[in-house]
DNA sequence: ACTGAATAGTTTGTGTACCAATAAATGTTA
DNA sequence: TAACATTTATTGGTACACAAACTATTCAGT
């Protein structure tokens, strides 16, 4: 295939993040079946269990997500009693959300998040064709974070993108 | 950076896709500031354009996207004046999809929906660069083809993945 | 021709994901 | 200290995205 033409290896490109895109998607509702949380519920009660303790905008900043997503988020967890919420006494703006001995239960039964399809397809792979995969991944993210500037929504609370990726903060 | 360690690589592209996926969202609502559309219903409208009349579910199939969410889609499109719904004369379970005029013109009006920070970015890079990138992505989605059966939800119609990727129809 | 399966599209309900606007608390500055 | 700005979380509203259930139509087999 690879025929050197930018303008038909941009699309396909294109379409192939679309397609890693479904896929994905449809993990989050098969983990949804297997755990009876959706994929961003576990996604956050992990999270939390692996910081402690911590205020909304922090979690939401681990998520990359907006506060008002993981609010509502939070209200199911908590509905389900697997998350409480306390008004933080020293701030009393901030509310530090924490893990319920049932939260913190369900997180040790739910043997790695990450044992869907797609990590078991590249755990399943050798270390060339990761490397592959892995090479083209970063270099798509570097050019996005080349011209991928802050939307500024996050404040001023620290992003953490987790591999230390990221310009320096405004 | 290339350590060879299966579970970090792994780890490390999981995360990556998560960032894309970031980006992208990004993008969509960026799309819709400029043109008054949500990136999925520019999409749509692009592929009706570029296919003339079609079914809904043949539309779905063309996006990657369930018929229920292409309903709402075109329910908002149809609100708009941008496209019509005609049942079929020979099937009359089918309903045609098609452009309005007033759909057509915001088409041509729409310089390239593509016109996006990550197809910008793509487009700045070198073949080399560019066959990186491609080379891993493709990787990815062989092996997500590979480990993902086909959700089955399309019936028959054809489905069409544009690049001659997945497999045949039950 | 008639019953039953399959198909096409839609409705209904849940769960993200975001923006705009808000309320309450804290900070800053005149 | 009093007016103003900022921060923190929430509510209200829109738009995906999908599963399950439903309606209407067509197809298949007897």
């Amino acid at each position: 295939m690879a025929k050197p033409k930018t303008e038909t290896m941009v699309a396909e490109i294109m379409d192939n993040i679309r397609r890693v895109f479904q896929v994905v998607n449809e993990q989050s509702k098969l983990v949804e079946r297997e755990t009876g949380l959706t994929g961003p519920q576990v996604w956050a009660i992990k999270v939390i269990e692996a910081h402690g303790t911590l205020r909304v905008s922090e979690l939401a900043g681990k998520m990359y997500l907006h506060p008002t997503t993981v609010v509502g988020i939070l209200d199911r967890l908590e509905k389900r009693g697997l998350v409480t919420r306390t008004r933080s006494a020293t701030d009393r703006r901030v509310v530090d959300v924490s893990l319920t001995d049932e939260g913190r239960r369900l997180v040790d039964h739910t043997p790695e998040v990450a044992s869907n399809k797609i990590t078991h397809g590249l755990e399943s792979l050798g270390i060339p064709e990761l490397t592959i995969i892995y090479h083209g991944l970063d270099r798509l993210t570097q050019i996005l974070d080349a011209t991928n500037l802050p939307p500024a929504f996050f404040g001023t609370s620290e992003i953490n993108l987790p591999k230390g990726k990221r310009r320096s903060q405004p």
